[in-house]
DNA sequence: GCTTGACCCTCTAGCGACTAGAGGGTGCAT
DNA sequence: ATGCACCCTCTAGTCGCTAGAGGGTCAAGC
């Protein structure tokens, strides 16, 4: 039965079983045979997993937020600082790949694709000086 | 001794010892009471290390570049090789957290900041239907 | 009734790149 | 001699899974 909730939310087997182990989905009753069989509220709770995972939330902010589903007559203005919170990290790690790009490019354009010893790349990652060899101090 | 190598590349202590283990950085001598005694050597290593982790290298990547630094009289076809390999992996991560950003911008936009049962943000992670509450099946 | 094969079970360890803590030793100043 | 900052080793934890060993279960086919 879990093979059957893998596939159908698109979740490896293990995943769902560590989900269960770190508490985030509940354990399932279990057949004669110890096997788990899932119910259709496992399936819309690992749907809201998955989807709020590859919306790049953490497990913390998961569980968070389905603790807050659960508070249907409650404000939902907590989920939104949580979205927002996220929102607010994916803009930092945007810029800071972005500023990442543009040293790399900078790296790269500079390669004039010679020997190691006159290497931009290289001379640009080393600290000051004449970037001599890395392994033996000079004679 | 380890203190200042830290202090002067901005690294942990730890992280210095953790580079030692995994033979990123040569093992230095020891002095009489056992601590670690730098060279300059170790300096310029580290620092490129520092520098080449700062743009996003993975540890293997910089072991690699390092290797290559030191084959001095080759030609840097490679190092160019690993830049570019890294530099596309950036802009895939670019794209990706873009996408993201947009699906997030979305939702936020949606939330009119109402109850949870109303709440947008919740009904769009949640598959399909009416979402319900997340632990007790529907009556 | 017996085998085959696909599925399931638990438990443990591994990834990357550190980070934190326990429990102790060293070195220098007061 | 005592305090304090620093150093040492060793182990385990972080995050979110993933992989493997070593077994059990179940339906189909012969």
């Amino acid at each position: 039965m879990i093979g059957k909730l893998a596939s159908a939310t698109g979740t490896k087997v293990e995943t769902i079983r560590y989900y269960e182990q770190i508490g985030l989905l509940p354990a399932p009753a279990r057949s004669a045979g110890n096997y788990r069989t899932y119910e259709g509220e496992h399936l819309r709770r690992l749907s809201f997993i998955r989807r709020a995972r590859d919306l790049g939330f953490s497990i913390d902010q998961v569980r968070e937020l389905m603790g807050l589903a659960d508070r249907r007559e409650q404000s939902c203005m907590a989920v939104d600082v949580i979205a927002n919170q996220h929102r607010d990290a994916i803009t930092r790690k945007i810029a800071d790949l972005t500023a990442l790009a543009g040293e790399l490019d900078a790296l790269i354009d500079s390669c004039s694709r010679n020997t190691v010893a006159d290497c931009r790349i290289i001379e640009a990652l080393a600290p000051g000086a004449e970037t001599q060899s890395m392994s033996a101090p000079t004679p």
